[in-house]
DNA sequence: TTGACACCCATAATATCCCATGATATCCCG
DNA sequence: CGGGATATCATGGGATATTATGGGTGTCAA
């Protein structure tokens, strides 16, 4: 399984082009091209393989025949906004200018791995972010060095893989 | 099950290079990679495979990281400071400016087992904090006592590190 | 034409690969 | 059990590949 993990900040030059950290290039197959749309929580930009979207995709229409409003909505505004990112030879993509608004994005964009997808914010953004998301971790009692099983309470597999 | 145990101090290099311990790099699998951020209780850095690391994260999949501000935050806390670590073919790793920055690292590096993990450690605070860590238990052992489950997901009761 | 955009090449900085070496640990055989 | 042969380990450093970034050129559509 590939983990986009670490954060990045790479130039935006005046083509609107930045450089797509190798290591999340790597993690993106052949060619190592993307889906990116507004976050629908922040000024971030989510971005995520073709894999991702599809399994969102079933997911949103598939849990059941009753799809809740909050659901279509949810996917109109994923797939509305989304946007097909083409990583040129040299690891670069061009930022659309819908999504550089949303952002907020400037000059400098910083690349932040979060799992299965990853997301690009202007970084000044994306530091107030960070402080938040710690301080809301401290009252949700969330601390990595608990057990992994700590957070995963409900299946019961432990140890696979070897 | 491999679980990481014992402590060794290497030296850090010029090029910022550490050995990784051979008994640790056994435990390690082939290729020998792992994942590594600071960690949120103490200076050390916490260093773990990609399987705990998916273990950790497997709650973030799906459609709920785009719609879940919870969720969100979990995933930044978890992958946002992690780095990915290559062994390269004579053991060593690169330490990230951000982990040495976190840690105090400078001349040696102590590498020491947790089980199912390990940590890094400038090695006096480490030190520091095994002589407090030791002072600690005998009020804890109490607590030690309890059902395992209690250290997981109860209070925030068990500062190890302060 | 003109601008947007994909494609191509150049380059400095840096990370990675690869080989060498001394020290220590392990093995093997008398 | 001893002692030399061998393997493994941690470490240093040079050669090579990769990365991020700047900029040029051609194509296509408005």
């Amino acid at each position: 399984m590939v983990i986009f993990v670490g954060t990045h900040v790479n130039k935006v030059d005046r083509k609107e082009r930045v450089s797509v950290p190798a290591d999340f290039r790597a993690c993106l197959g052949t060619p190592p091209n993307f889906f990116a749309f507004p976050s629908l929580l922040n000024s971030g930009v989510e971005c995520c393989t073709a894999r991702v979207l599809e399994t969102l995709g079933q997911k949103l229409v598939g849990v059941d025949r009753f799809i809740s409003e909050a659901q279509d909505n949810t996917a109109d505004l994923i797939y509305a906004s989304c946007h097909s990112m083409m990583v040129d030879r040299d690891g670069r993509v061009v930022l659309p200018e819908k999504l550089k608004a949303h952002a907020g994005l400037d000059e400098k964009a910083l690349f932040v791995g979060k799992g299965e997808t990853f997301q690009i914010w202007e970084p000044s953004k994306h530091e107030e972010f960070q402080i938040r998301a710690r301080e809301r971790s401290k009252t949700d009692r969330l601390t990595l060095r608990q057990r992994p099983q700590a957070l995963d309470t409900s299946t019961g597999a432990s140890e696979n893989g070897t």
